[in-house]
DNA sequence: GTGAAAGCGCTAACAA
DNA sequence: TTGTTAGCGCTTTCAC
């Protein structure tokens, strides 16, 4: 069923049922209500391609996930960031285009999106820590939203971020105040910013204690349980093994955990393990209320935001950018032993 | 830049020009160079929606994601899977629309999906046991192929699924073999058709082995961390707790083995754990080197072939269904104690 | 308040 | 081999 079938159905212009279906105002509300019920009825729904055409408007947003190496992992949070703008655009009648690229051609991507005007602007995942997307995108004139941060940029641009390095700085901490002295930082590849902005909050940590940092115990890579078992395995087995571990998500912490058992060592008695996950994470201790919070629903929200503030830019693009940082809330799983409840980190 | 301006440019007609792009074969190939040099150096793209107007294709495949409750979680295969698609669709020159939809008004979705022409075929996601939508799309007569299976339809239609029977039948076996008589399933959500095969898989070996089936520690419910802990805490804590666990998704094993801790006992000693999880598995046990695999790239590979055979079918809606059942690789992580090597699950 | 007609950017008959 | 023309399904002036 389209539109001219309809008009002809209801013996009334294309243009009246246009006008009808849009809320224009100059409709008669008796034609509207037939042009409505006579919709609904046949199921009328106006072609996407068809409106985007004569509107020049795609109502629809891409989100790029790019992928490193060839066999890359995705991000597990994508999931729920996506999940989070998806509801966004729905209630706002947009649609939601899913691209997946390789750097190497990644400009090309961008070009191609806007030069196709398959969307109206788009959401950039995954930021390293000097990212030229954002010159791109603002030479291109396509609007965007950064989910994370550029770090060497002095270009202003939209971006959505949980608070990295307070994170970070703040567990590293908890670990100082338990009297590590040595402390491990597995962590996600440092080209990322999100991993960048981590270890700038460890570093401050070790060095507001007085701690010396050593970079030989600060590992980044992608996170995969292997990082974490060969990392750590590998400073378990070196001469100056590391009392404590702070490790980017819980895939990697299985690793992690993995070469303490294989070490011989017990978790939370011999080694300190303190994991952050962006999307889920818990307190393991001997309360006998599990101290457990998911953040995957932030994470959620994030996206949810995120859309929000693309849309609104794509409403008014002489807007100032907008930012949101959000606090991590409750994102430290520990297996510390004696992790006292007063040194749990409420965000 | 859009056809006419690059056939004005040219002085050529816009037949022409989009003639030479598409690579139809009366074109002069001089007249075809100098068009095509003029795109690159253009940057010229094709418009989408005016392209798809003119063919009444969309070039599109969406795939939907439905979330049974208010916050559910998506999965976190997921992300691997779409970048598999992905990957086929781009060397197709599709894009893929992603949608998020509440179980309740799922069926408008892909009515709404079909009525807008936004797509030219779905992937279907996290299927039911019994699943109302193969009937629904196969009404639409839109083309689809399902991302796991239906348990009770007797309509024929295209899947891809892993062997999520045969894996648990294997891991149940192996748990048996151990000596272990009381065996828990911390499982997905039994409405979910991976959950029931995996339940079938286990029960399977149960009876086999003259094991008495008790519903009582056989527990399905979304793949939290919270579900992984409650539930193992109350079986720990019961009569006649289990020896050991068979737990779907690491992500829930993380809770089992908070719970395994809490209540004092030591994994793999006291206890065994066995964990399937499609994304990410692997033996733990004293080799001296890892014994692991990653399965997210086996996961990545089901949406390159998912995405495959939904191209096929749209190129010839008269095909036969296409099914695959892939054999889970090594998808068996373990923290079983006394796990000897031969005892070890290659697919 | 409604209709006729032009046009969004492209493809595909049909002509030449 | 190339050009002309008529749509694809919708919105949006401009008349009435």
């Amino acid at each position: 069923m389209n539109l001219k079938e309809l008009a002809e159905l209801l013996k009334l212009s294309q243009a009246t049922v246009s006008r009808a279906l849009n809320g224009y105002p100059e409709v008669r509300e008796a034609t509207r209500q037939r042009v409505l019920e006579a919709a609904q009825k046949y199921n009328y729904r106006p072609n996407t391609r068809a409106m985007g055409l004569a509107t020049g408007k795609a109502m629809t947003i891409g989100h790029i996930i790019p992928t490193y190496s060839q066999n890359d992992v995705v991000n597990p949070v994508f999931g729920e960031f996506i999940a989070g703008a998806s509801q966004t655009y729905s209630a706002n009648g947009y649609e939601l285009l899913l691209t997946v690229t390789q750097t190497s051609d990644e400009n090309q991507t961008y070009r191609n999106l806007a030069a196709k005007g398959a969307v109206d602007g788009v959401i950039i995942h995954s930021p390293r820590k000097d990212d030229s997307r954002v010159q791109l995108l603002q030479d291109i004139g396509l609007p965007f939203v950064i989910h994370g941060r550029v770090n060497d940029t002095t270009l202003p641009y939209s971006w959505i971020d949980t608070n990295n390095r307070r994170a970070f700085n703040q567990a590293t901490r908890l670990l100082i105040d338990l009297g590590h002295q040595r402390i491990a930082l597995i962590n996600g590849p440092v080209s990322l910013n999100y991993a960048w902005l981590r270890q700038q909050g460890y570093e401050q940590a070790m060095q507001a204690a007085g701690l010396p940092l050593d970079s030989a115990i600060m590992i980044g890579d992608e996170l995969t349980e292997t990082h974490g078992y060969r990392s750590a395995n590998q400073l378990l087995n070196s001469e100056d093994p590391p009392s404590a571990f702070l490790v980017s998500s819980y895939v990697v912490a299985l690793g992690v955990r993995r070469a303490i058992a294989h070490a011989g060592l017990s978790m939370g008695k011999d080694v300190s393990v303190i994991i952050h996950d962006d999307e889920l994470s818990y307190f393991q201790n001997n309360d006998p209320e599990p101290q457990f919070t998911a953040t995957r629903s932030s994470v959620r929200q994030a996206g949810v935001l995120a859309a929000r503030m693309l849309l609104d830019i794509i409403d008014d693009p002489s807007c100032a950018p907008l930012t949101e940082l959000l606090e991590a809330q409750l994102t430290i799983g520990a297996s510390t032993g004696p992790l006292l409840p007063s040194a749990r980190i409420k965000h």
